[in-house]
RNA sequence: GCCCCCGUAGCCCAAUCGGCAGAGGCAGCGGACUCAAAAUCCGUCCGGUGUGGGUUCGAGUCCCACCGGGGGCACCA
């Protein structure tokens, strides 16, 4: 072995030293305020990872070398880069091993993020280290809390469409600018009274809501953590809709801002999708049909096909049911005989519709999804159709949910496919509303056509197209009071408690005693001064918890066992009425998304005791850069499973700070950009069981084997249990860590998910030797580069690579960017094999390679006699004039196929390449004599010769 | 069931506007070095782009249908 070969070794051991001096020099610190002449600034962030037990695997850090490579290259072109990297550090895991342990889960916690940082630091990202936070740090949940308390103390004003501060709702309610909702006199009100009328219009508040109970995990979820078919994300538990009273946070009121918004800012397709979908806007039409228990209010996207009606559905929850259903079964108005299939047997209709409860409420809705079947009952009861008197039976039928709209429907089975299925099964009427084509032979019609069978004495829809229709026949019911244009939407407000300890507490608090007028307890706001509310310490962290089956239980958080904690004393100006003493704190405490809403804000201003960040701060990295810009983080990295969540969430938060004015920008994330995911193949016995995938022998033609045995070989997430987990630190360990860099990088594109192969490590560590060896002596370390000028091949090989490199970095294909340079090296390798490589393209061939190597650029580069870091010198710049070559090689097609080659000087004009080509001894054979029909030169690629 | 994305060499992947299918890496094969092996170096084989149509002078690229893989939504009125 020569002794100065690019070994793992001699890697390790120059990767630790550039590592400590990169600390020691703090070079990519960054002031929070860059000086006027420094270069235009660049946010670029990570989304943030949660510190688990077990490190970090070769997938984890995809994204955080790809950011790094992009910084470095930013700053080698004269940009102010802001990266960091910080820690979502609440949440489950580390609790529940404080339930089994009684490790306090803060030093679980830390003792994870150490690891973490030594795994992150190792791998030699260009992090500012001052700006690192993680969300249970108390400088950092005391700003949560604040912002908390910003949103509590908050309302959305319709008007001005947008969030204000409560006390200006206040304030005009008292002078009576505005007027209560109920009619009330605001003045006649008592304190609690007027705090209730308040808390009604707060953007977090508490409320009795049907939730989503998870008995095993004890603790209630958000709609977005519950899977479709009504289980825990976490965990796979069964999930319960209870009644309790819990934080909710009025994101409904921001779902037209949340949703328009995705116009302005550069996010993946898929990823608007997906927010789209989930905030589900829908514009339709409330419509009332007058029945003996009242108005039955329908929601319906089709108010044009209301003539078509011949039936309404009724969710089985809608509170109306119990109203509606009569005494005993009535005949039909028609006169003729029930349908028997109506009554499901049942002697009277509210046993018809309490057996059909029972067995919906058996169903689970895994069962209601798979059996796509029509069920239902009638109900006993008719409503009347506004449009033209006409009776129609009202049901109650599961394919109708009390989730969405009205929880009633008009059924239109003429032209909806569920409508069509439930009228046949039940033997209800059809009538079409819109004229389908002459060759439609479907049942239900849902396309667009003329309007027919839909006119009355006062209004004719037949012969409108859908929307003409629809325009019409809203604005009659408008006239008539019996129906409206109305929005709805998906999303529901957000459930924002949680029954555990490990998170962040609310800084409220209740009177002890109860309020004065007996009604429910009201929460209220803790004064600045005592913030941050600290958990307390506990001897048990586990929240009550139940039978996975166990509906009817109730959450019990962990925070409520700390008497001590929860009774306390304060001077509240939020509660004028009540002294100082009696108070009781909430025992809830956040979810884990609290903190990843806003760490993008600290990381600007970390160290910030009066506020959670400057203004200025937040301006210069966050603004908008002109009008219509909506500001935010330049490129934010991560994967697309937080589509929804995380990224929702956040995008509220933000708005709403923007709204109160402690933001300039109106969105957090202006660029999005998701890569992809490490996967990995995972191998199993005959039994089925996971063996380990490192010592699977063989491959995919020969079949593969574990000790003799073999195995089938599957593909997946790299896992424990899965038995295929490869660290970064065994990487850096075989081959150090800019080889482990370059190789993810070389895989593929940033976007795309690829399989993780150990044994192609080992192509990126020999091209990093070959430009080891380019420059350095194996046998005696001296430098092999010499001050000769290149030969022109070799300027245009260089050239062209920097032109590629420069294309290809800032736009994240370093995969391609890699090939360049591995071309050059190649290049260089075979032009100057004996040495003596010229220094003018060595050392651009270093800097091209320092974003994605930095430690063993830096090593070259202080060799080649450079005393400075890397990390600011100016990346290299192509030279137009040295990227073409003297002469072009063009093929010759004759009718698409290639038949022969000229070669013409570079300078040439499309008319000499096309005399050129016709003078070709083969072409001019090929035409015999014949002119062409057409001769296609398309310059400095190819002549077509058509004949 | 609906919507979105993707199918190029044994494997991972390139291929501006439609313009010579191949940049790069792995594996394989041959050779050099070595007593031998590993490591390293040099050289080299391999496919016509999932299938079938269409548009075009020309299709991996555009259009249609189908097959395969991945993801999202799923009785949302």
């Amino acid at each position: 072995m020569p002794p100065h070969r690019y070994t793992a070794a001699l890697a390790g051991a120059i990767e630790r030293r550039w590592q400590d001096r990169w600390e020691a020099a703090d070079t990519f610190a960054v002031p929070n305020l860059p000086p006027a002449q420094a270069g235009e600034k660049f946010y670029l962030m990570d989304m943030f990872p949660y510190p688990s037990g077990s490190g970090l695997h070769v997938g984890h850090p995809l994204g955080f070398i790809g950011t790094d490579v992009l910084g470095r290259y930013l700053r080698m072109t004269g940009r102010t880069v802001l990266h960091t990297m910080g820690f979502d550090a609440f949440g489950l895991p580390a609790e529940q091993y404080a339930v089994q342990t009684g490790t306090h889960p803060r030093t679980t916690t830390e003792a994870n993020i150490a690891r973490y940082r030594e795994q992150i630091r190792q791998l030699g990202l260009a992090h500012d280290q001052h700006r690192s936070v993680s969300t249970t740090d108390i400088d950092f949940y005391r700003w949560t809390q604040w912002i908390f308390l910003q949103i509590h103390g908050a309302w959305y004003d319709r008007e001005a469409d947008r969030a204000r501060p409560i006390t200006e709702l206040e304030e005009e309610l008292a002078a009576g600018i505005r007027a209560l909702p109920d009619g009330r006199d605001w003045a006649t009100l008592s304190r609690p009274e007027q705090d209730r009328v308040l808390d009604d219009h707060r953007l977090a508040y508490l409320a009795d809501a049907p939730v989503n109970w998870c008995p095993a995990l004890g603790t209630v979820l958000s709609n977005e953590e519950v899977t479709a078919d009504g289980r825990s994300e976490r965990g796979n538990f069964p999930v319960f809709r209870r009644n309790l009273r819990q934080w909710m946070m009025r994101i409904t009121s921001y779902a037209d801002r949340l949703a328009d918004d995705l116009d302005g800012i550069d996010w993946p397709d898929s990823v608007k999708a997906m927010q789209r979908n989930w905030i589900g806007r829908s514009q339709g039409a409330q419509v009332r049909f007058a029945s003996d228990a009242g108005d039955i209010e329908v929601f319906t996207t089709r108010p044009d096909t209301l003539f078509g009606a011949t039936y309404l559905v009724l969710a089985p929850e809608h509170p109306m049911v119990d109203a509606l259903v009569p005494a005993a079964w009535p005949s039909p108005p028609t006169g003729d005989e029930l349908d028997g299939r109506w009554t499901g047997g049942a002697d009277t209709p509210a046993d018809a519709v309490a057996q059909y409860r029972s067995v919906v409420a058996s169903r689970s809705d895994l069962e209601r999804q798979e059996a796509r079947d029509k069920t239902g009952v009638f109900t006993g009861a008719w409503a009347t159709n506004p449009v033209n008197g006409e009776a129609l039976p009202v049901f109650v039928a599961d394919y109708v949910l009390m989730g969405y709209g009205t929880g009633a429907i008009m059924a239109v089975p003429g032209q909806d496919q569920r409508d069509w299925d439930f009228a046949t099964v039940f033997g209800l009427p059809i009538r079409r509303t819109v004229q389908p084509p002459e060759d439609f032979d479907g049942e239900a019609y849902v396309g667009a056509g003329a309007a027919i069978n839909s006119a009355n004495d006062e209004v004719s829809l037949n012969g409108l197209d859908v929307d003409e229709a629809k325009t019409a026949i809203v604005t009659w019911l408008a006239g008539r009071g019996a129906g409206e244009s109305v929005v709805q939407y998906k999303l529901r407000d957000w459930l924002f408690s949680r029954q555990r300890y490990w998170g962040e507490p609310f800084p409220v608090a209740y009177v002890a005693e109860g309020e004065t007028d007996g009604g429910p307890s009201i929460p209220r706001a803790l004064p600045d001064a005592d913030l941050p509310v600290l958990l307390p310490d506990v001897e048990d962290y586990s929240p009550k918890s139940f039978a996975p089956d166990d509906r009817d239980s109730s959450p019990e958080s962990p925070l409520a066992r700390a008497t001590e904690w929860v009774a306390f004393d304060a001077d509240l100006v939020s509660d004028p009425e009540h002294g100082w003493t009696g108070y009781v704190r909430e025992t809830n405490t956040m979810p884990q998304w609290a903190g990843s809403c806003w760490y993008y804000l600290r990381y600007l201003d970390p160290h910030n005791k009066e506020r959670f960040v400057d203004p200025d701060v937040e301006r210069y990295w966050l603004g908008p850069k002109g009008p219509g810009d909506p500001g935010g983080v330049d490129l934010y990295v991560g994967g697309v499973e937080h589509a929804v969540l995380h990224l929702l969430y956040a995008r509220f938060w933000h708005k709403v700070l923007f709204d109160l004015g402690h933001v300039s920008s109106s969105e957090p994330f202006r660029r999005l950009f998701n890569q992809g995911y490490v996967q990995a193949w995972a191998y199993t016995d005959a039994r089925g069981v996971y063996v380990p995938a490192e010592e699977v022998a063989g491959d995919a033609a020969s079949g593969f084997t574990w000790n003799g045995e073999p195995v089938r070989q599957e593909y997946g997430k790299m896992g424990k249990s899965l038995r295929n987990v490869v660290t970064p630190d065994e990487m850096c360990d075989a081959y150090g860590a800019d080889t482990f860099r370059l190789y993810e990088m070389s895989t593929g594109p940033m976007e795309a998910s690829r399989p993780w192969s150990t044994r192609d490590v080992v192509g990126s560590h020999r091209f990093l030797q070959r430009v080891w060896r380019l420059v350095i002596d194996e046998q005696t370390g001296d430098l092999r580069v010499a001050d000769t000028e290149p030969d022109r091949d070799t300027l245009t090989a260089l050239h062209r690579a920097i032109d590629g490199v420069r294309t290809d970095l800032p736009a994240m294909h370093y995969n391609t960017a890699v090939a360049k340079l591995i071309e050059l090296a190649n290049h260089l390798t075979k032009t100057y094999p004996a040495g003596g490589t010229p220094r003018s393209v060595v050392e651009p061939l270093v800097l091209m390679l320092a974003p994605l190597c930095p430690h063993l650029a830096e090593e070259l580069w202080s060799r080649l006699g450079h005393p400075d870091s890397l990390a600011f010198a100016p990346f290299p710049e192509a030279d137009p004039a040295l990227l073409v070559e003297d002469s072009t090689e063009y093929p010759i097609q004759v009718n698409g196929k290639v038949r022969s080659r000229i070669t013409v000087p570079a300078t040439a004009g499309q008319d000499e390449v096309r005399d050129a080509a016709l003078a070709d001894p083969k072409v001019a054979e090929l035409l015999a004599g014949a002119e062409p029909r057409k001769v296609i030169v398309v310059p400095g690629r190819l002549v077509n010769v058509v004949r």
